[in-house]
DNA sequence: ATATTTATAGCACGACCGTTCTTTTAATGA
DNA sequence: TCATTAAAAGAACGGTCGTGCTATAAATAT
């Protein structure tokens, strides 16, 4: 790898972890070229403007979420789909739990849900993708006859989804444990009334 | 009223318009005025300082979302909790709906999370009271025998945040339609298992 | 080892931010 | 009506932002 390629590399991992603490949209230039020990020229050189360099943190994001998400779900050698989803969802929960429980995604969602900008295009695209592959595992499920028939995936998505971020919103107000107990339970809820 | 108290009312729904449609940290001093045809410190001076500012529109926020939700559902002159409920959920989804499905708390809480300003606390404030509100009024129905008598009010609660949330992201992401739809479909579902 | 490309630093710019201070205008109360 | 108080404007500050330009240093290829 080029020195060039490892230095933007570098950047964009700390620029993640930047971003996940506070905000996509409080990661600044002369800041995180200062958490990377580099002038800020030499920074913005990698990337040309700072649309660019938001754009592709949360491409590196969409990465790193496979990598701790999909991968490790894969990994646990599940023997049906609702043990796969409930792994899904697990590792879902904790991918940036080490950033005090913030979801990066949600949060830049959020904030650039209004403009069109490169980083809102990829972001979007990165969400659905997540929302079509859980929804592709639930439908797997009812294909092997663990849930009936007649449930629908998107909409088995959609208020998984909800658990996920009403457990985000709980998190701030009312702590972890709170928040992860309420989610399990919800969850399991949910998935006893697909059967 | 005194000119100056109606100034600062004036001032604090156009802020409120402002910050619903981009955000409570986007909104800036130097744009609100323009917005309210003032100058900068003419404006400056009814809160001293932004931090003041943005507290005083999440108060102001405070009062409106009474104003447009709990007191609209006790008008609807609901003949049960189940009624009540179902009015406090609609008038909820949409009691910002005319600044394009986000809801300004929502927003304001996802950006401001991480610190301890004097705005994060009115806005956990009013989330809390909203919470124990809508605990509330499950509870009741739970006591008049609508709902059976094992049900926890506040899973309850939790799990219908879920659906409000994700009907959010939905619509920023698929439209209205579907988000709306999704939305009192799991709300219909999940009341009904309450039974 | 040298030439050439690539990466980084240094510096300055224009724009906008929140805030302060001083002055002028408008509302209020005697 | 006039004195007093309150409200609003004007101009300027220090700071930070993203960005562009120029020079230097380092990596790469010949």
């Amino acid at each position: 790898m080029s020195k060039g390629k490892q230095t933007r590399d570098n950047i964009l991992n700390v620029a993640f972890t930047l971003a996940s603490e506070n905000g996509l949209e409080s990661l600044t230039i002369g800041e995180l070229a200062k958490q990377c020990s580099m002038s800020k020229s030499g920074l913005f050189a990698h990337f040309n403007s700072k649309e660019n360099l938001q754009a592709a943190v949360v491409d590196f994001a969409n990465d790193i979420f496979v990598q701790r998400v999909i991968v490790p779900a894969r990994a646990d050698n599940c023997r049906n789909y609702e043990e796969k989803i409930k792994a899904l969802l697990h590792h879902w929960l904790n991918w940036n739990q080490s950033f005090q429980g913030s979801c990066m995604f949600l949060d830049a969602w959020r904030e650039k849900c209004a403009d069109e900008s490169a980083a809102q295009r990829v972001l979007k695209q990165g969400i659905e993708n997540w929302l079509t592959y859980l929804q592709i595992q639930i439908g797997k499920g009812v294909e092997n006859n663990e849930f009936r028939a007649g449930l629908a995936p998107e909409q088995a998505t959609f208020e998984l989804y909800g658990l996920y971020l009403s457990a985000h919103l709980y998190h701030s107000m009312h702590g972890q444990e709170e928040s992860t107990q309420r989610f399990w339970h919800g969850v399991e809820r949910q998935i006893q009334s697909w059967k």
